[in-house]
DNA sequence: TACATTTGACCACT
DNA sequence: AGTGGTCAAATGTA
């Protein structure tokens, strides 16, 4: 069922897959450097595709696979310097559920008290982003200026908290190095389900992808499944309900899914079949999936929650949802094009793939 | 009217 | 006491 969340698979889990994956990464650079480089003179229309080449585009593939699994807030994790994935003790946060007595209708301000929670025991997951959007749609809820910071912190939960009871939050800073990009650690996992987000996300990811050159494709992972779509099908297919189906594929539900279901390269051409990739990625198969969501946002930088509360008075807001930290429903095509980096530490493939073309 | 942001207050933790 | 996270009243916009 894709783009179902239910269900969640242990971090630890999700992190075993991620290192697989980081193994098969490392295995393949290292055969790469054993093969020749492709031709230059010829087209490459115009001949089989080299070993190369192949390789170059599962290394491009295996790379969107990561940044999947580690490009949402709903895995807890985080990467390490050496670019390996490490869970964070998952824990329920206990900031969600008011506390007994409290009232929520009582104007009076009693409450169960903030305090510096960070980093005990809630699963967390860094990351540094060019832009706030993610393709969640979050509201703020806090502002605080930070000691030692010359940039405010700002607090969201997912909008799907009071409606869906969805515990995910987030916090976002600018970077003190680089006030361009921001900081943003969420907590907890996106438990709602709004295909308004979800799936525009995924045709956001589909469209930004396509500017960008080798790696669009998207992969949504679902409990379950795993939605692995191509920008340009996704553009031709117009609804996201169709186009997540069309190209909804399982992965995992049958010992590594669905065999015969292609995944589709960035040239819009089958790219291998779940078997092969299966066999590609070695044992990643057996791995559970737990929802998330591809992180994906129009490029324009809307500084949600930072910046805009400069201005007093409450200038930001406004009912239609379009203001800090939120996430347009339909994000139109022209504006997309920025695909949250993923596991943080591997935003620039050159970096994650450091062999010489 | 509904919904989002702003912002001061509250509270737990160190 | 200082700091950071969250609440909730006030406020703004469509």
């Amino acid at each position: 069922m894709p783009f179902s969340s239910e269900g969640g698979v242990p971090a630890e889990r999700v992190a075993a897959a991620v290192n697989d994956l980081v193994e098969v990464r490392d295995g393949l650079v290292r055969l790469r450097g054993f093969l020749p480089p492709p031709p230059q003179a010829e087209q490459s229309s115009s001949r089989p595709p080299c070993a190369a080449e192949l390789m170059d585009a599962t290394m491009s593939k295996l790379m969107s696979a990561m940044a999947t699994l580690g490009g949402s807030g709903d895995i807890a994790g985080e990467v390490d310097a050496a670019g390996r994935w490490t869970s964070v003790a998952e824990s329920a946060d206990p900031m969600v559920v008011r506390r007994e007595g409290e009232s929520s209708a009582g104007r009076t301000r009693r409450r169960r008290g903030g305090g510096s929670r960070s980093g005990r025991g809630r699963s967390s997951n860094k990351r540094v982003a060019a832009t706030l959007e993610d393709g969640h749609v979050w509201r703020k809820y806090g502002q605080k200026d930070i000691q030692n910071s010359p940039y405010p912190r700002s607090y969201y939960r997912c909008t799907h908290k009071l409606d869906q009871g969805c515990g995910a939050r987030r916090q976002t800073q600018r970077c003190e190095a680089d006030p361009s990009n921001y900081d943003i650690t969420y907590y907890g996992e996106h438990t709602c389900r709004d295909p308004s987000t979800i799936i525009p996300t995924a045709i956001a990811n589909a469209a930004g992808a396509a500017s960008d050159g080798p790696n669009n494709n998207i992969i949504s992972f679902a409990t379950g499944g795993v939605v692995v779509a191509n920008s340009s099908r996704l553009a031709r297919e117009g609804t996201t309900t169709s186009a997540a189906t069309q190209l909804s594929s399982s992965w995992g539900t049958s010992g590594g899914g669905g065999g015969g279901d292609d995944v589709f390269s960035s040239s819009g051409e089958r790219f291998m079949q779940w078997d092969e990739l299966a066999a590609a990625v070695g044992h990643v198969s057996s791995v559970g999936v737990t929802s998330s969501t591809v992180g994906s946002a129009p490029a324009a930088e809307n500084d949600g929650g930072n910046g805009d509360t400069a201005a007093g008075g409450g200038g930001g807001g406004g009912g239609d949802g379009g203001g800090a930290g939120s996430f347009p429903s339909s994000p139109s095509a022209g504006s997309l094009g920025f695909v949250v980096g993923p596991l943080g530490s591997i935003e620039d493939v050159d970096d994650f793939f450091p062999f010489d073309p």
